[in-house]
DNA sequence: GTCAAATATATTGTATACAATAATTGAATG
DNA sequence: CATTCAATTATTGTATACAATATATTTGAC
């Protein structure tokens, strides 16, 4: 089918997915999204393999497909692995850094640094995205940018409640100028495990995270 | 529709693009294949679509799927990607390695060094998939095993090509000495680069990878 | 002979009818 | 009253007809 199309519905889905409209284990009904949408089942069917594919649902033959929600355990091993994708792209942008990428990456963090004034969570999540965004690009990798721009997309939501806990703003900005200094010294090492330890859940965080599930 | 029987059809198709028998640009014409398998055109797209989301092929609306063979950058950047999947499931499994995970490596380095002497490199390719398998498996983290295992599914085929290169097998081997005792250990810094150096594509491998794409 | 427009053909996308299978309901039996 | 089996219903999977769009071919003008 059309794939925009399909992908449109998809994302309507995913969307639905992740304010909470479809909650784990709900089926997604064919017949009646086909109707929702006003489409035929054949479109629905195709949107319905996007999400399979991106693992936001399951699909078990002759019975349907049923959104699955990450539960605490996917989320720690989900952050454990973008801490792990971050640092790598750390460590590859170290030393592929150009003066270009510095600039947008110290303008990112300057933007963070606003919002942290104006204590404005939203702001900062927006300029705390780019900045990390920049970092990917920096790798120099394409096939590794994507894996973490994913990645990234799939825990967005989970990392939006981490950054409203109180004083995480300001420590996540304390770190951000430590990974700047590493990059700037093209320091790989020290830029890997400054993004790793950035983006890990432990310590407080990890109850934080774990508080935020429950609603 | 069944997945299984989509899924079953796009593995045929996929050893298809693998193999050769399809070459980068070629579109995969649904009535053709339909009638190949014979099945509709409606699991033919299912499994199209299967390909599509694995990235072996590229869907262009109105126009069809066309296979995507990765040229030479995607290859570097995908084995890049590699040695950082590699390092840092050698990293969390150098602190959560079991004696009985221990075993398990162990005995999948035994084979590779039989393999070794039997100069047997296909041999070598399966027992080293297993070395490697053991250490993605051991990094509990299921999310992270997981994104090890399909990068390592897709290339496969390259990597086949390269064990055959003279004398990188016994120096793959003395690199698994090094990667077990770091293990052993539990030296996850260690674990770490000894992986990441091994898989990485440098020195002579750059030019046995790009000789390899001239088939 | 070349270019452009129009027509024909091929191919993808969508809807729908039918088939196969799973879930549900209800009746019969102990 | 519980349980099991049969029949009904609902739902997924497949085939196919039709619609929309892109590609190829032909025809005509210059």
């Amino acid at each position: 089918m059309d794939v925009r199309r399909a992908n449109q519905i998809a994302n309507t889905l995913e969307q639905g997915v992740l304010s909470g409209d479809y909650r784990d284990g709900d089926r997604l009904d064919e017949v009646k999204l086909a109707t929702q949408f006003e489409v035929s089942r054949t479109p629905i069917r195709e949107a319905l393999q996007v999400l399979v594919a991106s693992g936001m649902a399951e699909q078990i033959p002759r019975r349907g497909v049923f959104v699955r929600q990450p539960g605490p355990v996917d989320l720690i091993e989900m952050f454990e692995t973008m801490a792990e994708l971050e640092a790598a792209c750390g460590r590859l942008a170290a030393s592929r850094m150009t003066d270009q990428g510095l600039d947008e990456l110290s303008t990112a963090n300057d933007h963070c640094a606003q919002a942290l004034r104006a204590e404005n969570p939203d702001q900062y999540y927006a300029a705390n995205e780019t900045f990390h965004r920049v970092i990917y690009s920096a790798a120099g990798n394409s096939f590794l940018q994507n894996q973490a721009l994913q990645l990234q997309n799939k825990l967005k939501a989970y990392r939006r409640i981490q950054l409203r806990v109180r004083g995480r703003l300001s420590q996540s900005m304390e770190e951000h100028t430590t990974i700047l200094e590493a990059l700037r010294k093209g320091d790989a090492d020290q830029a890997a495990s400054a993004l790793r330890n950035h983006v890990a859940v432990q310590g407080e965080k990890f109850g934080q995270l774990m508080a935020s599930l429950k609603r």
